[in-house]
DNA sequence: TCCTATGTTGTATG
DNA sequence: ACATACAACATAGG
């Protein structure tokens, strides 16, 4: 489920565990989520510290825990993966199957589920921000990403196909597939162009239509979750027999980039 | 039964 | 070393 903007709804839905303490964790320490992670530690390192403050990057989520009077802190990653949702509870909720992590705290529970497990948590412990956090690539609506950054990305990657492209976290950190489809629909480009071939107007199309898919989706969905305007593609894409809601003209499927990718051949022509 | 799903990663190949 | 493509991961729902 989600990209930039759903990752960032979920994040907040644990704000009303910041500045509670943390009474308990409780964890399936087996899960996948936990892979390659010593459980034992971080379990350790939680409980009794304090929530401070979280921050989302892209797809990836943040969660700053302290103990009273200790210097080092301890950073909780977290990444939703396919199926992953953060929610509140409270204290007397019993957790279901695929509720994997839960931080207990006075009044609330802190849970995180993920039926598919493809999603993950990191952990570390330190005065500075770990390294998997600290190298994470500049935000899309960062002074950082500039034209510049995107074309020479794409002439790098110059024969995969735009749509495979977008979905390059390294460079497009909280673009996922249906954003990935929402911008090009908008920028009139093709998902199958290579994308060293998008001429000059294309990119600075390009540029405009990654920013705004950002920023609209972040004050709609990652607000109160509401649904985008039926003038976005996003509301008709998964629709049986779905209309360009520009050209009226029936949508294309196919799989782009290992995903399935929805287009409009009006709008959207391969050069 | 078979296909699909808003994501990443390990591995093979060029 | 770098770029590209794709199976694999695990579960539920149509």
């Amino acid at each position: 489920m989600p990209e930039l903007a759903e990752v960032e709804y979920f994040r907040k839905q644990w704000n009303p565990g910041l500045n509670h303490r943390i009474e308990e964790v409780r964890i399936h320490p087996k899960a996948r989520i936990f892979r390659g992670m010593n459980t034992t530690a971080f379990v350790r390192a939680l409980t009794g510290a304090a929530l401070e403050k979280s921050e989302a990057r892209g797809k990836q989520m943040l969660f700053i825990a302290k103990k009273k009077s200790a210097k080092s802190r301890a950073w909780l990653g977290l990444h939703l993966g396919m199926t992953g949702k953060l929610r509140v509870e409270r204290p007397d909720f019993q957790p279901a199957k695929h509720d994997h992590l839960i931080l207990v705290q006075a009044k609330h529970l802190l849970v995180f589920e993920d039926p598919r497990l493809f999603g993950r948590v990191l952990f570390a412990e330190g005065i500075e921000p770990p390294a998997w956090w600290a190298k994470l690539p500049p935000d899309l609506l960062s002074h950082e990403f500039t034209l510049k950054a995107l074309d020479i990305f794409l002439k790098r990657r110059a024969r995969a196909p735009i749509k495979a492209v977008l979905l390059m976290q390294e460079r497009f950190p909280g673009i996922g597939n249906w954003m990935a489809d929402e911008i090009l629909w908008r920028a009139a480009i093709h998902p199958k162009q290579p994308a060293g071939s998008l001429g000059e107007a294309q990119t600075k199309a390009l540029y405009r239509e990654i920013r705004w898919v950002c920023r609209e989706a972040l004050r709609i969905i990652g607000a109160k979750w509401d649904d985008p305007p039926d003038s976005w593609l996003f509301n008709h894409r998964w629709e049986k027999g779905g209309a360009c809601p520009r050209t009226g003209a029936k949508l294309q499927h196919a799989t782009i980039g290992g995903r399935t990718t929805c287009w409009s051949p009006a709008r959207q022509k391969l050069h």
